[in-house]
DNA sequence: AGTAGGATGGGCT
DNA sequence: GCCCATCCTACTC
């Protein structure tokens, strides 16, 4: 089942938790790319320090401030393309990145890890598709296949690369599902 | 108009 | 662990 703008509509904090276990499905022409979500993380506003709407409304990070369940994307460090899903109510700067995930197809094509700037490649996302509407998209949407997770696999842990974040460094927003 | 610094990843030591 | 590829954004002058 695909998810619905409800989905994303709830609190930053709980839809990060909620993606893990959910699948990305990337369709481009007859090409079918489906992973499973395995590691994400909270960016909740103006106030989170480490968050990219942290000062203010920028063309860059315009897309968090939009609806819930459209897609934020930018270019990291000059090179790699990170996808985030932007949460909350409208006008609210909040989104969820997507850092991790375990390949459901295509295996075959080498990549040895999914962080967040490579899960990209897998899934042939860049700027594009910044700023996509996954509700209704053909090209890029999310999904629930009920695979069951239990809640003593899931840990939650501090952000990657935000040590400039003053107090919000160690807020453990970071979700990470085991398998 | 110029520039510093990233929500990184891979390879080598 | 350290280094480096690589380039856009936002801030400063």
């Amino acid at each position: 089942m695909k998810l619905k703008r409800e989905f994303f509509e709830r609190d930053t904090l709980e839809v990060a938790r909620d993606l893990l276990g959910k699948i990305i499905v990337r369709e481009i022409g007859e090409r079918i790319i489906k992973a499973r979500i395995i590691e994400t993380e909270a960016y909740c506003g103006v106030e989170d320090k480490a968050c990219h709407a942290r000062h203010g409304k920028t063309k860059r990070n315009a897309p968090m401030w939009g609806p819930a369940g459209f897609t934020y994307v930018y270019l990291c460090m000059g090179l790699h393309n990170l996808l985030n899903i932007v949460t909350g109510e409208k006008d609210q700067p909040e989104a969820v990145l997507i850092r991790g995930i375990i390949p459901l197809t295509g295996t075959s094509e080498k990549f040895k890890s999914y962080g967040p700037g490579n899960l990209t490649k897998y899934l042939k996302i860049n700027r594009g598709l910044n700023n996509h509407d996954t509700i209704y998209s053909r090209q890029l949407w999310f999904e629930d296949d009920e695979f069951a997770i239990a809640l003593k696999n899931i840990t939650s842990a501090p952000r990657i690369g935000i040590s400039y974040a003053a107090e919000y460094r160690h807020k453990p927003w970071r979700f990470i599902l085991k398998i």
